[in-house]
Formats: structure tokens, C-alpha cells, sequence
DNA sequence: ATAAGTTTGTGCGAGGTACAAACTAACTGC
DNA sequence: GCAGTTAGTTTGTACCTCGCACAAACTTAT
């Protein structure tokens, strides 16, 4: 599989603004905005605007941005030359009179973007329409405890057969990955539950093998993307995903941009303290928010309350029992969902997002988990006058949303909204 | 081509309370670069640089920020002649060969900024030079429980005596202030040992008074502006300033920018929750961080191990004490720094920002405090491999560093640093 | 049916900004 | 004294956004 270079308005790497960003970031600490950033800058801008609000026409653009129509009409028509966005039919305007307007959107026969999730012993992969659409799902299993070699030749495989069903060459190659990761250096450090993956380049294998940008993060930061670009974070500037499960994470949407700490990290939410000399966690230290708020916890307290099948316990199925009138059920729902608002309470007293979007088990818990969360989390904060904190729910999609975020980190990282 | 108004991929459901979602989506926060703004942009930068970095030459700056010399100088001139910058004199090239550079940096006789440090009971007001200097300090007292004229005529007074000894009308005007600070709307919301700042429209106020820009943030904030411009955060992009007293508190230098959550908050650190079901807090919440790493702590630990003088202890007497041998000293010494370390644990599982400016009591305690802080977080946190977690103390001055930390919230607004 | 009004989208020139090339100034070393 | 090097300036060019004028398309009133 061989693949054409892309266009160069923007989602090319070799656009002067992705040099001007890698000058910066090798040089001093002062960057200067260049004329030519400039424009991608503002693409860039308008693309997101398009994300964030769906379908819309050049003067709304124009509106929503504060900028002159003719400033958008020369930003998006090279676009539409390259087949990137596509003219909508004119829709009967909702305004009396006038010449109707035609929205703009992506074509959903540009380019899409390849996606991979990568959770302990299984491997999905997809390509990404630049509408969100999903297509060409490929799944496979590794042994998280055996050869490099033999995980590389699966992902590979994998990848490749997802690719081989694009049309034309994809943007890239977004991986959101479980465990600890250096998105700076494209590289896992670790994955407990999956050794085989620790300390594997995986950016540099993925490039060299597809000659195409590649992208990793971690999974929660992709759980992020994928809010924001197409789910409840959208068009948000201030949000927080939150992942409970086996293990804790959480990523953070600060001012309109992902939050990326030095070499990738923070959001590593798990070993947060909130009990002091507490219980004994995986880490090795005590009293970390995962002891209290994921689902070891969870197995651990359904068994010394003797609910039915310990082991296999989740939110979902709490809230079912619970709502057939279990008062052993319902108490454990609320102690469980008061642990996790913890974590959001100490986000929130941080950070003070006022929005936080929830996913994996207390995500299956719906729209009552996070109900319950949302009323520990009023309770536990300090509130300041006006102040509204909402609780959502993602949990649906068998890890569409990762994907979809995987995607999204490839299209973020090479549009470079950052100034 | 049709488009559907809502995109159908849109997936999860919010929960009742969020309005402030709707607000967003229909808000519109797109913002292009306009190319007026791209000057301010990099003239605000430029002089960063210089804050930053020291004086420095034209082509260092050009070097330092990636761009042509000859945009520096067309950025550099007119201020130069705007004497807001001087020109130093040729200083003896580093490298031999070569025309010497000419240092640029602020004019000492530029025009100076107004900063006031209102904390519980008292009013700090001075003027800070461009280059960081504070002169015509002027001190006063008022009554917290007061009348609300009485301290507007006192704050007027003070402030009245410290202006007019400056040359030309200051730039502006920066407050620092205790207690919980609306700093979008300009307005203190909550003083806790200050009753009669609560809801004052302080800004408003001072901006009629004195007919000049006026901007206030909370306490923290403001040690944080004035680490970043004078201290140990200069030329940083990533720190936390934290404060330790009789309250807690911090703030949030990230990527470049300070951190300032919606309305301003965030921060608000000691009401992060560090021990579930802990001790009863001020603020009617159990187990705060500042039920355990505060001075109410240490004054009844102090009295509980039988320390002399209890009710006056600090954190710089514990190091006294426990280097004169003291080992009850020296083991609350130990508690209280771990338990300060708990905090900035938590910080650091949530953004990594890997440096932290500590002030307050603790920084009373010196290097051997932020040593042994250092050494807590060390062990209680998640290390990633190459990761060096900094601990710095910025205790010296008497409110300097907050009064230089308000000047350079004004500087900040007035060269519209944040884009 | 016709005219008036409204909104969308597009040329064109103006204004402002950064950049590249070429130049002068000043200093070092042989 | 001359070559080499670095600093700062001058000049022309490319690029971007903005305001204005104008055609296109649709609604509404007469």
C-alpha cells in the first residue's frame, strides 16, 4: 500500500505552521505567530467551528467567529476545491427572506482517519469519516504476556486490513492505548496488565510501516477527543472526562485545548489520595481514589454485603438490582457513586470545570449513577454563587468513543490549533 | 447534498441541570486571529521574552522567539521610542568577532504599576517598577467586621498616599486579595475572616476613583503572577504556587498561561478532599486538606505532643526547634511536610506540572521544609521514568512576592497576553 | 406580475504584518 | 590592513484580514 502526499493547506505535516510550532518547541520558550501560522491557525479555527456546531453556512461562520464573510469565503473555498468540506443544498432559512444559505460540512468522501484501541489482549482498529462515521472494524486478540514480535506482526495485520479498505490514503493513524504513555515521544511505558507493550515505540513502528503520521495517547485523553469532537463535550471549552473501571483516568479539555502535561502525562487520577493511610492499593502506595472507587472495591463490598454474584458486579447491574427494590443494592449504588464523586469533587476544587463526562463502568450505571454522582459531588464541594456542575454520561458504543478519539488526536495534532 | 441539522452520532445524554451546555453550543467561542491582533500578540510576547529572560539583544530576542531580526526591531522600536524600553550599552560580545549587541530593557522611568494586597484586617499598597523594583510601600489596618464605607475611605487613603508619589500616571492598578475573588466580574465574593469585603465591587470601585485599569485576583494567584514575573517561576511554562496557613490555597501556571477557571476560581485547593469522612472542616465538609496541613492543625498537634508555646507555633520554629534536637520537632516536622506533601501529590497525579513554588508557613521552614515535602511527594507519588519533581520556597519579603504578583496581573491584562 | 427589501457570497483595493535579501556598522584576529 | 563575523537597518515582497461595492437568490408587499 502506497500513499500520496496530502494537501498542504493543512493537514500536511510540512505546513509552515507545524515548523514554526517544532521551532518553538526546540528553541527558547517565546514563540512568535507568523503570518503564514496565521492562516493555518484561523483554518484550523474554522474547521473546529464546523466540528463544534455541525453544518454551517459561510456568513455563520463568519458570525460565530467575529470575522468578515469574505475572510471565510477565502479560508474554506481552497477546501472545497480539495474536496475536504462540500457545499451543502441550500437550506430554507429560518430568516424571512434573503438568498437561502449553504451550509458547509465535511465530505464524507474526503480522506478518513485510521483509529486503533488498544486495551490489555485485544486490538480494535477502524477508519474515522470526518463526520465521525465509523467503518471497517477490524478486531484481534494479543497475548499480553508474550513476544513483542509476535504483538507487532497482530498489529500490523490488523491495522492493515483496516487501511487496505480506505479509498484513498487516511490523514493518519491516531492510537489510544491503555496504561501509561509518552505521547511526547510516541512511545507505552507501561501497561500493567499487558507487559508485552511496556516501553514499545510504537509511533516510530506504526510510521515507519504505514509512512503515515501516527499518534498516541492514552486511553482517557482519547475518551476526551471523543467527546469533544462528537459527543457531550462538543463545542465545550471546559470539561473533564472521567473512566472508572478496573483501573481510574481521567483527561481534561482546559480553554478549548486538551490538556497534555509534560511528556504526555497528568489526568493520572487513580493515585490521587483521598484517604490517607488507606487502603493498600496497586501501587504500592495507600489510600489511592482507585481503592475506593473501582471495580475491585466494588467486587470486594458486594461480597461483605452478600449481594448475588460478587465477582462479576457492576454499576449497571447495581442500579438494575436496585431498582427491583434491593436495599442492599441501593446502598452500595450510593456508597459507590459517593466514592466517585470524590475524585470529581478534588477535579473540581482543582480545576473548577463544572462539566464532567463519565465512561466505562459507572457509565453503564446511566443516567442514575450519574444522578447520584452529581448529588455527592453538589454536596461536597465548595460552591460558588451561580454555579452549576453537570454530570454526563458516554458509556455506550463498545468503545466508539476511544476510537472516534483516536481519530480525533490525529486530525487535533495536525491542525495545530494551538497559537 | 443534505445535511441533518444535528449530527446523528452525537451520543450520550445530559443530565437536566445544563444550561450552561446550551449556552456553549450556542455561544460560539470561535475566535480567528485577526491580523491587527497578530502585533499585540507578538509585541506582548517580545516583552515576556524580556521578563523572561533578562535584558537581551534584538537578534537574541530573534533567535530566542524563532523570527527574523528584522521583526524584532519593527517590533522594538516603537516602544523604544515610546520609552517604555532603554537601549543599554554595547556589552562585550560572549563570542569573539562581531558588532556588539545592544541589551534592551525596561526604562526604570517607565510608567509603574499600582498593586494592593488586601488580606484579612490590613491593606498593603505600593508602586512596582517594570523591572520588578516596589517603592512607596504604604501599610494600613481596618476593621474586618466593619463598616463598608469605612473601609472603602481607608483603601482610597492608602492608595491615594502611594500613587501620588509616583512620577506619571502608573499603568494600572492590581489587587490581591484573600478570600474567594470573582476576577471576571471584578468583585470579591466571600471573605471569610473579612465580612465586610463580601460582595464588593471593588474593581468598579477603584476604576471610578482613579480612572485607571483596574484588575483583581484571589491571593494565590497572584504570589503565582508574581513567581512567574520575578521569582521562581520565571521563564517557566509549567508550576503551582501553593500557600499554606491558616487557609490553603494555590494556582496554576500551565503551558505558558495562568490558569483561570470559570469566573476565575480554581485553585481552591484546601477543600480537596484528602481523608473520606475525615475531621470537620471550616467550610462544614470532612477530611479537607486543610484540616490536616493548615495551622490549625499544627497548633493542635503542637499542643497534643506538649511543644512549648502551642498556640504560637509556625512551621520556621518546628525547624528551629528540631535542628536544636527537639525530636518531638522533628517528628511533627515530619507529619506536617507529609501531610502538606498529600496536596501536592494530588496536583501532581492530576497535572504533572513537575514544580511547585511553595508560600506560607511552610515556606517560613526554608529549604529544609521544601526538602522534606520534596522527599514526601517523591514517595507517594506515581514517578514516571526521567521525572523530577522541583520543590522551591518564595516565603521572603512580606508580601512582596504578592504585591509584584499584582502588578503583574495588570501588566498581563494591559500587554493582553492571553490570546 | 412587479418592485422593494433582505441575506448570501464574491471581486477588488487598502492597510498592516512578517520575511528575505542586501546593506552598513562595529568588532576580532591574523 | 584585510578577511571574517555579528548586529541592526533599509527596501521590496508575500500574505492575510477588512471594508466596500455588487450580483444572485429569495420573500413580501402592492
Amino acid at each position: 500500500m502506497k500513499f500520496e502526499s496530502q494537501p498542504s493547506y493543512s493537514l500536511g505535516q510540512r505546513t509552515p505552521a507545524s515548523r514554526e510550532v517544532a521551532a518553538g518547541e526546540n528553541g527558547g520558550n517565546v514563540t512568535l505567530v507568523s503570518q503564514s501560522a496565521l492562516g493555518a491557525i484561523n483554518r484550523g479555527r474554522v474547521l473546529q467551528a464546523l466540528y463544534d456546531n455541525g453544518p454551517k453556512s459561510r456568513a455563520d461562520l463568519a458570525r460565530l467567529a467575529g470575522v468578515n464573510r469574505t475572510t471565510i469565503t477565502g479560508i474554506v473555498q481552497p477546501m472545497i476545491e480539495d474536496q475536504l468540506l462540500v457545499e451543502g443544498d441550500a437550506s430554507p432559512s429560518d430568516v424571512k427572506g434573503g438568498k437561502p444559505a449553504r451550509p458547509l460540512y465535511f465530505n464524507p468522501d474526503a480522506p478518513m482517519l485510521g483509529a486503533v484501541l488498544l486495551l490489555p489482549g485485544t486490538i480494535q482498529a477502524c477508519l474515522v469519516a470526518l463526520t465521525g462515521e465509523i467503518k471497517a472494524v477490524t478486531k484481534a486478540e494479543f497475548d499480553p504476556v508474550g513476544d513483542t514480535k509476535a504483538f507487532i506482526a497482530v498489529m500490523t495485520k490488523t491495522l492493515t486490513a483496516t487501511l487496505s479498505e480506505a479509498q484513498q490514503a487516511p490523514f493518519g493513524i491516531g492510537v489510544a492505548s491503555a496504561g501509561m504513555i509518552d505521547s511526547d515521544n510516541g512511545t507505552i511505558l507501561t501497561v500493567n496488565l499487558a507487559p508485552v507493550l511496556t516501553g514499545l515505540p510504537l509511533v516510530a513502528i506504526l510510521q515507519k510501516r504505514f509512512s503515515l503520521p501516527v499518534v498516541i495517547d492514552h486511553h482517557p485523553r482519547a475518551l476526551l477527543v471523543g467527546d469533544r469532537w462528537f459527543g457531550p463535550g462538543r463545542g465545550q471549552q471546559n470539561f473533564a472526562a472521567v473512566y472508572t473501571g478496573e483501573v481510574l483516568g481521567g483527561a481534561f479539555f482546559i480553554d478549548g485545548k486538551v490538556y497534555r502535561g509534560l511528556a504526555g502525562s497528568g489526568g493520572e487520577l487513580g493515585h490521587s489520595v483521598v484517604q490517607i493511610d488507606g487502603a493498600l492499593c496497586n501501587c504500592g502506595k495507600h489510600g489511592c481514589w482507585e481503592t475506593v472507587a473501582a471495580l475491585p472495591w466494588l467486587r470486594k463490598e458486594a461480597a461483605r454485603m452478600g449481594l448475588p454474584h460478587p465477582k462479576s458486579i457492576t454499576c449497571a447491574r447495581l442500579v438494575k438490582e436496585a431498582d427491583e427494590g434491593s436495599n442492599a443494592a441501593d446502598e452500595l449504588l450510593d456508597r459507590y457513586t459517593r466514592n466517585v464523586a470524590f475524585g470529581i469533587v478534588n477535579l473540581q476544587q482543582t480545576l473548577c470545570l463544572n462539566s464532567y463526562v463519565l465512561h466505562g463502568d459507572v457509565a453503564g450505571g446511566g443516567m442514575r449513577a450519574a444522578e447520584l454522582i452529581r448529588q455527592h459531588v453538589e454536596q461536597l464541594v465548595v460552591k460558588r454563587p451561580g454555579q452549576e456542575i453537570s454530570i454526563t454520561v458516554n458509556g455506550v458504543g463498545e468503545g466508539h468513543t476511544a476510537l472516534r478519539g483516536a481519530a480525533g488526536l490525529v486530525l487535533s495534532s495536525h491542525l495545530k490549533l494551538v497559537i
